[in-house]
DNA sequence: ATAAGTAAAATGAATGATTGTTTCGCAAAG
DNA sequence: CTTTGCGAAACAATCATTCATTTTACTTAT
């Protein structure tokens, strides 16, 4: 019949075993020598085997001891680490985390996910929005790690992934036919910019549509073919898929998306995040 | 500070988790549903954190709660291990292992400590004789597995490796040049009528000088480079070395060693010594 | 929407079992 | 012969379990 150990006991037993002897072990548990041994005495009693052997001065592990102590020191280093984990301050706090709103998917959920499944105790707090501005607050110290999209790097930087910046709209769309084209893009997108240069450059006339702070009011454009937009390539979206244009449209630059984490007081706990994040851009890369 | 964990309480913690609910949890642990509630309680209080959320009808898991799940199944999953390994019978008994003594070495003694670690309670018992006469044993249902050092095998066997026989003396010894050939042998070494056959047929006429039981007199007859003997390569021994002769010595046979495993009420012990077997000859095969 | 009914979890007091401490005896080592 | 260390018995305190009761919130019916 499967029962269940006493871990207390458990600990006494391999803490004399480590010291040879019980009285030495019962100075280290802060307990009497007496106590310590009915522990190993039960013990012995709970498994039905000898676990020790009484040699004279100080005492031996028996096979079965040896075989304990093996099973015993995992049992105990996954205590440790339970107690560890769920009442040590290390393992609580806050971080905050910005990430531009195009680069959400598909990665930031199960980042975040998994995140919170081995720091329950940590709040994430997200914040979402524009590259520019996520990296104002970075610089202010008002945030404690941030991912980009951006050209090249600034220092401090590290680079998670290198991806082409690609037309995209409705499906089955025609708008990237239309002439002037037309364009959905949020004020403050960094990739509006290059996205109209590189349209002049190659003498397409264009058209501004839609200039919304909301990404659903330019997913709902895109999709109904009202106009076209453009994204980094692996950037999912069930509304909008990349233009097969062969050309009819000028090349996109790549784009990176970088991380930064801030010096500061909860450097340790964004560390921490961003191991998370390089695992998730590293998994695919 | 760490402490150490409940493990009923973990357990019934882990059954409500499973279950979703105190009282379904309380029934398949034969447990009211107060004590478990209150076992519940003792945890959260001793981890200063709240484990479960209580949802009207129900408990749903908490974050903390779901990554203390994550430890408790494999501590408990370790501290059933221990339980079925030190108190099932299924893991007690004993096994006559009967192995030729030339091959004791280098092996069995490393397969007896290793097993004797994994399965303290099971006595092994080691028979250490010739070939012939543990074949006659398993025959007669007397020993529940043997290694064997012969040519071929026989039905029911498992050749565990090849070896050659080789012509061995003392240390830089010169007793192989001599004529009649001086050999020393056990009297019922599987080995000497090979040799003696083989010597025969080369034309060298050979002496036996000793013919001891023991493995010991013709050791030091060796190592007094008295006389020589034949054994399998690999074998190691500190007192018997290959003899470089360049073909002025027949060669000497390949012969196999063999694991014969008895079908018997022990068989299913005797499996797995035999893994033990296996691996440590597969280790350097 | 409100109220009654019901299922599940929490709470409280009394009993009973465990665990730890003190004290003592005994055996082995120096 | 003394010292050192382990084990055993008696006692005290803590802690857990049980049973009965209360609280909570979800369902259903009016």
């Amino acid at each position: 019949m499967i029962r269940n150990l006493d871990l207390t006991a458990l600990r006494s037993f391999i803490t004399v075993a480590e010291l040879g002897g019980v009285t030495k072990a019962a100075a280290q548990l802060h307990l009497t020598q007496s106590a310590v041994s009915m522990q190993l005495k039960r013990l012995e009693e709970a498994l039905g085997q000898a676990l020790l052997v009484r040699s004279g001065r100080g005492v031996r592990l028996s096979l079965q001891g040896e075989q304990l102590l093996g099973y015993g020191r995992r049992i105990l280093a996954l205590n440790d680490e339970v107690w560890l984990r769920m009442t040590d301050a290390q393992f609580e706090g806050e971080v905050s985390f910005g990430v531009p709103a195009d680069i959400v998917y598909p990665h930031v959920p199960g980042i975040l996910k998994r995140f919170a499944q081995d720091y329950p105790r940590v709040k994430v707090q997200l914040v979402s929005s524009y590259t520019e501005y996520l990296k104002g607050l970075l610089a202010a110290g008002k945030i404690d790690m941030i991912l980009t999209t951006e050209h090249g790097m600034e220092k401090g930087g590290e680079e998670l992934r290198t991806a082409p910046l690609i037309w995209v709209g409705g499906e089955d769309g025609r708008a990237w036919e239309e002439r002037p084209l037309r364009l959905a893009f949020e004020g403050n997108c960094i990739f509006r910019p290059t996205a109209q240069r590189a349209l002049s450059d190659a003498g397409i006339e264009w058209d501004m549509v839609v200039t919304s702070n909301s990404t659903r009011t330019i997913e709902a454009t895109v999709s109904a073919d009202l106009a076209i937009h453009a994204l980094l390539a692996e950037t999912s979206s069930p509304y909008m898929h990349a233009i097969s244009h062969n050309g009819a449209l000028p090349e996109l630059p790549m784009f990176n998306i970088n991380m930064y984490v801030a010096k500061g007081a909860r450097r340790e706990m964004a560390e921490r995040l961003a191991e998370y994040v390089r695992l998730a851009y590293g998994a695919d890369g």
